[in-house]
DNA sequence: ACGCGTTTTTCATTGACTGGAAGGATCGTC
DNA sequence: GACGATCCTTCCAGTCAATGAAAAACGCGT
């Protein structure tokens, strides 16, 4: 794919989105786009009218409601978290924590629902945002059961520290993933923010294969892993068995 | 916008798909998009690249994660979606009904986010589908309160009638929606399925203009509406007012 | 009214795009 | 294994949609 293709350039276009750049003006979009002016003012005429773009009073273009219609027809985020909502919603009920699912996408983890009662702890989520697998549960869990290329890609880092907590030693890490998998589930015990600790387990299809991890994200000085495991372990497996997946077996 | 554009093309070939045809056969998707097959080939070389397509191992296309990835950010579904949900949550816990927020585009709903515990009644809605605004809760909700022309437009029909219920004669759906605005509330009972009941509130933005309806869908034959709505119209004033809106007023 | 930055339009040029045709691949049937 | 049908992939001569520099229009602040 040439960068002077018109499917590039639109492509460019709804990709100079993101979490704080969420509205964009003419000029930022084709300086983001790396395209001309001209160019983006057309091409963004035509994403206006047909939906994936819209246009707001100050003349600013977003994100437009068809982009995200059409986007909730990919199987591996609306579609894992339409089976996964009502053991999320079991597991929310029961913790009254924080609850999120995500998927891996390469070498990142991408959150796919999250579910946040407002006494909950804050964490640094937003679904459809992305992050390093090395970090929180959910990315421990799903870079454990990774393809070994996948993980060998992430252990020759870079390994970003987000806290004095994050395990960012590839041996380290190495080991820390195979007691995700001799365990069945993780814990990130302030790995990404001082007061936040999560618990993981993996979400397997009908191949048995992992396809998501689920999990709670609780206060870390209230945090009680142990304890918290077996609902985590539950809501995994019965959105495993929603997807078609086997009885649970030791691995 | 020509349709011999490729803008318009690649856009149509993301159009191409929809629930009942989630997964595509390049051929199919030429069709559906009407393009040539060659065409059709290469632009989905492009998206598969870039991510808005994924082709899965029978050959077949299906749309990719990062589509839904840059969806995520249109303030009018997703980002809504996050000021909801802990209202949203609220209102399942206490009544443990399907709990629906959909937002209005045009002449149609868009279903932007749905609560549905294993218990509750189904429904035939769809996060990111769209419906008809005469017949459901949330569409009485956003058809009453929108710009005259766009209710002017829905009441030329054509009003498509689910079952005996639903309300398709311009003049009764006239008073129907006056009774919402009066009220404050809808209530939709057998109007799209025999079984389901649903009642349903408007959700205001910082300006007080109405931006959604969040609803709860029971079995038809233990509704009691009237008890229900004081539950419904609370979450929409939590919610309203995580939007930014003032306190309520009488309309 | 003026200056400046942004947006929108113009237009000659051309490179990206096109689809019919050909060839390859796959699958089902005999 | 041969054959036919369908789908997928590539080729290529011709076309036309796309391009960006430049100009015009617009909006805002002083």
């Amino acid at each position: 794919m040439s960068s002077s293709s018109v499917t590039s350039k639109v492509l460019a276009m709804l990709g100079a989105f993101d979490a704080d750049h969420a509205e964009l003006t003419l000029s930022e979009l084709a300086r983001r786009a790396g395209i001309s002016v001209p160019t983006a003012h057309r091409r963004a005429a035509e994403l206006v009218e047909w939906g994936a773009l819209e246009r707001v009073g100050s003349g600013r273009y977003r994100i437009g409601l068809r982009l995200w219609e059409v986007g909730s027809l990919a199987p591996r985020a609306p579609g894992l978290r339409e089976s996964a909502l009502p053991f999320m919603e079991d597991l929310y009920v029961v913790t009254r924590q924080n609850v999120q699912l995500a998927v891996r996408d390469d070498l990142e983890l991408v959150f796919v629902e999250r579910i946040a009662g407002r006494q909950a702890v804050p964490v640094l989520t937003r679904v459809g945002g992305r992050f390093h697998l090395h970090a929180t549960g959910v990315g421990l869990v799903l870079l454990a059961h990774a393809p070994a290329e996948i993980q060998e890609q992430v252990l020759a880092g870079p390994l970003p520290r987000y806290t004095a907590g994050t395990v960012v030693e590839p041996d380290r890490l190495r080991r820390v993933l195979a007691d995700v998998r001799r365990r069945g589930y993780a814990v990130s015990e302030q790995a990404v923010t001082d007061d936040a600790t999560s618990v993981a387990a993996p979400v397997r299809d009908r191949a048995g294969d992992v396809v998501a991890a689920v999990s709670i994200v609780v206060q870390a000085r209230s945090a009680k892993p142990r304890e918290l495991a077996p609902y985590v372990l539950t809501a995994a497996q019965g959105i495993s068995r929603a997807l078609g997946a086997g009885p649970p077996s030791t691995e």
